[in-house]
Order: C-alpha cells, then structure tokens, then sequence
DNA sequence: TTATTTAATTGTAACCATTACATACTTGTA
DNA sequence: TACAAGTATGTAATGGTTACAATTAAATAA
C-alpha cells in the first residue's frame, strides 16, 4: 500500500492524513504483527526522531474511533492493535507471546440469549503454546 | 456454598484454605459479577479490615494456576475474575460497564487453521450496549 | 503443648502503560 | 500573509499491578 493509497483511505474514513497519521497506519498495514504501542514506538522513533508517545496513543485512538483498526486485549499487561478490521480471531502464544491471526469459519451468532443486546464488537481469543515454543518445549 | 464445601473445594485443587483464600473465592462464587479487584477489595476490606491487596493479587493468581477461576480481559482498564470456569462468552455494556455472561450454543473449533497449536484457553467477548442503556439512550 | 519449619500475609515502594493538559507547531483557507 | 482550526509535543499525573523485605499464621514433629 503506498502513500497515496494509505492517504486517500485514510480521508475516505474521515481522518486527516498528517504525517505521522499515515506512517502509523503504514506500520499497521505493512506489520501483521498485533504491535503494541512501544513496539510501534520503538519502531518509527528510528525514522521519526520527533514523535511522541502521546502522538501514537491520540492516534491509534482516532483510528479505533474511525473504525479503520481494532484494539485486541488478548494481552493482560497492554493494548494490541490491528489494521485487519474484519472478523477473525487471535492466538496468543504464552511462551513467546506472539500474536497469531485464526481465520473463524463459524461467525458466533449467540442471539438467542442476547436479545436487546446491541453488539457492535465481537473477539475470540485463543491461548496456549505455539508450534514452535511446543516443539522446543518437548525437546 | 457454605465454608466447608469451599475448603474441601479448595484442598481438592491443592489450594491451602487460608482464611483470606476461603473468603475470596467465596466472594467470587456468591457474585457472579465479574468483579476487579478493587471491587473484591472494597467488598472485603469491610470484614476483614487487614486485608492487603498485595494478598488479592497473590490469591488471584494462586486461583488462576490451580484453574478454579479464570481471567477476563474483556475491560482494556482493568483484569476481572470469574469462578465460573466453564466454557461461556461474554459481553460488555461500553456505558455502564455491566459485563453479562453469554451461553454459548457453538463451541468454537476453529481447528482447520489451528494444526500445532495447543489451545489452553478460549474467550469470546462482545462489546456494545446492553438493553437498560439502549433503553436509557432512546428515550 | 511447645518448638521449629514452612507458608501466607502485610505494607511500602517501584514499575509501567496510559491519560491529562498546557504549549508549540502545522496546515488549510481566505 | 494572516488567521483559525487542527495536530503534535513534553511533562507530569494517574492508577493498576508487581517486587520485596519484614511480619504473622499455620503445619508438623518432638
């Protein structure tokens, strides 16, 4: 996704496309990677010697508001984002701590007991131990 | 769930049944509310007026090994506990706070995308409002 | 029961992700 | 160019959680 595109998504979702507005979305789209806010930090500082935290967390936030990410909590410790808004579930190695993406064939529609309910989100976590962190475990 | 079951219940998971750990779980079993620890604190304190929160913590966390409750990070703030460690969803009101349980009628097996993996925990959460506030914010 | 060992609890301070807020900077528009 | 509105920054505060050393309680054996 170029800069262009990143641009033109972002107005088409009613975001002003300032500088960091578009490398933060860049990062999103280009790093499938569930990153934390410190990750994404960690990651842009490098290019973007200005940027503060405060910048990231203003916003991620405008991105949730707008719908164009989701903020996943399968971590207890801090907020994970991700720009894939469609519907699918997440893995969480306990051992390495990656975040892995599950493709959901069954669409959870529990609407029997939730009547009078309005869902406007819907998560599916999953936890336990990665292929890999399993093998090595066993080893 | 009178004191005795609890310490029987307790010993059965090889948890000692100090008095804090009895009255905590009992907290958790007779509110069926999802509470913080905060709220468990504020609940407790009245009672048992030396109660630390260090000692929660401890406790919590002794419950979540031995599997006799379980950790709901359904609230981006704040980690809730549920004794109910049967498999079951829920959902979260985004105004009052409320988080409801939901029966589940399809157990996610999402298994196909999951080859390797070994799945220790499953949650489902829904986010939106929940009737009472629905009903608040129409009228 | 008493002595001894082990486990549980406490209180304080530290930690760290997140938020509040006031200031400074950019951008768009006239 | 000048103004207004929107963005970004840095610092300090907040609040949930954890670390740790000291104290207290419980379990076991003599």
């Amino acid at each position: 996704m170029d800069i262009n595109d990143i641009e033109h998504f972002l107005r088409l979702h009613s975001i002003r496309p300032s500088h960091h507005r578009i490398r933060v979305y860049q990062y999103l789209v280009e790093n499938r990677n569930h990153p934390s806010v410190d990750i994404i930090y960690q990651e842009l500082i490098r290019d973007i010697p200005t940027l503060s935290k405060t910048t990231l967390y203003n916003t991620l936030e405008l991105f949730l508001e707008k719908g164009v990410a989701i903020l996943i909590t399968i971590d207890e410790n801090e907020r994970r984002y991700d720009a894939d808004t469609s519907f699918h579930g997440h893995f969480r190695c306990n051992t390495c701590g990656q975040i892995f993406d599950i493709r959901l064939h069954t669409v959870p529609r529990e609407l029997e007991s939730m009547e009078g309910f309005e869902i406007n989100e819907s998560h599916i976590y999953f936890k336990g131990l990665c292929p890999k962190c399993l093998e090595r475990g066993n080893s």
